[in-house]
DNA sequence: TTCACGAGTGAAAACGTTGCCACAACACGG
DNA sequence: CCGTGTTGTGGCAACGTTTTCACTCGTGAA
């Protein structure tokens, strides 16, 4: 900055205001000091300036794991949200060390970050409470808890959907497979599971779910259970893609058709839904991902209140895995 | 700091000696402001002992696109690696500003990182001399650029390893479907190209390859256009895994049963290679990040030397679209 | 002419660390 | 008993910004 002030002649003050785009420069001096700046490709350090403004001009992003699809796509919203303001993004995976006690203070975040977005992390009331500590505000994804800035789907309203589809279609032996990792099933698990049983109620039907670890042998065993039936389902719903791209595997192996013989429909919209033409609800986790960030930056100008909740629209997409039972004609959908 | 200083009543060098873990504590007292710092719960601000070190204790990792399957995995490898040395990872997704001119100083890497990291960026020449202008090192990943720092796979020998693969089945007729982008292609690209006309070439064999836009549709028409042929392949390598899945898509509407009447090949092991049963070359991005974050600390370190360049294996995925062609007993592979 | 005022500018004090130097206390060999 | 290290500790000046305050101009009103 020394440099670019005596390149341009004039004095740190000066630079500094124009640098931070502050009024109370002259035109001729500020374009002068800009051209300065550029010629030595000079850049403010975040690390200075956080030291006196108390902004450090990044938000954290904590995701339990980067391999996933979601959260790539979830990132890549935020990091355009972000970057609208100007803002660096730090990642954090908290994979196995979230089971440690006290995880979140082996992050740096206390004075090194802005605010903090959390990605299906699932908090509890004391986790939240241990971000606070931290002292900048807590965004969450895709989970929605009182109070907190968040944004989110509807997953009861999404699994009703859903559900909603294949019964239209004129199915009645509607089951679904969930997941649940040993005997801690996540928010939006069980919330998809209400949806479903409960729009099988309204529809008079009783439901029919299978509960099995998550991933795509989950759905192998699961929808083996249910073509083992002596009256299996004519459609499936799984909690999500992956347990319905195992569920496909099994039907492949056991030569059972889809839509043919069975309808299967899962939840997600994951990349791999489209290769096997599966239908499915789409929840949009870029636009998730985007909201997020402009919340935050929102949250950060003080023009958007703390608290604020923003429910994330979810669509179903019509593919090739879904249609009328045998030898009915469906209502239309 | 002042803090954590008088609850353990000592001064602010010894409070940074111990947070530090430098020497020249006695174990008393560093014991006694360890307990002070928690109880507090008190992380140093990286801001404030960047200024003074120089250190910043973040790196950065540029990729282009976040919502690609591939820069999920790489990254979480790299936040691995970076975590055991207490790194943090600020992520850059430079999608479209990637045309801008001078892109590179678009981003505030200026001072406010240790070092980058860039991923598949495929850099020319002059875009690394101005990364190098940032003055921290530069770490390249899936691209080997001599003199530089990098992580990468031999794109070649991959290709070539599949290629052998479906010749010791006994095909003949191999074809390669490749892809450029306008009439620009990867430097991967090309070196997969090669080892596929390489390893025909030597086994006394003419290469036949059609090049289109990369991704599920390119993969489709490319097929199409090879089914077409009077006499076609009985055996197709594709330069990357969305593209076999395009291809198995127009193979699954002509009729075509894989692998009976055709054996597809992809390249990446990409998530939904296992969805379809697709034998392909595995990569192991995961490792790559891994490494490429090691090497990073390693050269931050000094313990290891600029310009190290390590070379990850590929490794062939056996599945089931791969078999000798019909009425024919292939060599063992 | 004098005075008040605003706009543009510079000087200097923060901010929270680290690194260097000085100093005290103590042990040890002569 | 005196030098000579050695070990542990505190003081203070950096680091590169922003912010506050004071200063110097013009400019227009009294």
């Amino acid at each position: 900055m020394r440099d670019v002030a005596d390149r341009a002649g004039v004095s740190l003050s000066t630079v500094s205001r124009v640098l931070r785009g502050a009024p109370g420069v002259a035109p001729q001096v500020r374009r002068r000091v800009q051209r300065a700046a550029d010629e030595l490709s000079y850049v403010v350090s975040r690390n200075a300036s956080g030291l006196v403004t108390g902004r450090t001009g990044r938000v954290a992003v904590i995701v339990p794991f980067l391999q996933e699809w979601y959260f790539g796509v979830a990132l890549a919203g935020i990091s355009d949200a972000l970057r609208e303001a100007d803002l660096d993004m730090l990642v954090y995976q908290v994979g196995e060390i979230r089971a440690r006690e006290g995880w979140t203070r082996a992050l740096p975040l206390r004075r090194n970050t802005d605010a903090v977005i959390t990605v299906s992390m699932d908090l509890s009331e004391e986790e939240c409470r241990r971000l606070d500590d931290v002292g900048v505000p807590l965004v969450l994804v895709g989970q929605c808890e009182r109070e907190r800035t968040s944004v989110y789907i509807d997953n009861r309203a999404g699994a009703a959907g859903a559900t909603r589809h294949l019964l239209n279609l004129g199915h009645t032996r509607v089951a679904y497979i969930g997941s649940r990792n040993g005997s801690w099933s996540s928010g939006s698990s069980r919330h998809r599971l209400e949806g479903y049983e409960s729009t099988m109620a309204r529809a008079g039907l009783s439901p029919w779910s299978v509960i099995r670890a998550p991933g795509i042998e989950g759905g192998e065993l699961a929808m083996g259970e249910l073509l083992s039936d002596h009256d299996p389902p004519t459609a499936v719903l799984a909690e999500f893609d992956t347990i319905a791209l195992g569920a496909h595997r099994t039907l492949r192996r056991s030569g059972v058709r889809v839509p043919t013989s069975l309808s299967l429909m899962g939840f997600d919209n994951h990349e791999a839904a489209a290769v096997l033409d599966l239908t499915t609800v789409d929840q949009a986790p870029y636009d998730t991902g985007l909201t997020a960030g402009r919340l935050t930056v929102g949250v950060l100008n003080g023009t958007t209140e703390r608290g604020t909740q923003v429910e994330m629209p979810t669509q179903i997409i019509l593919r090739h895995s879904t249609a009328a039972p045998r030898g009915t004609r469906g209502l239309s959908s």
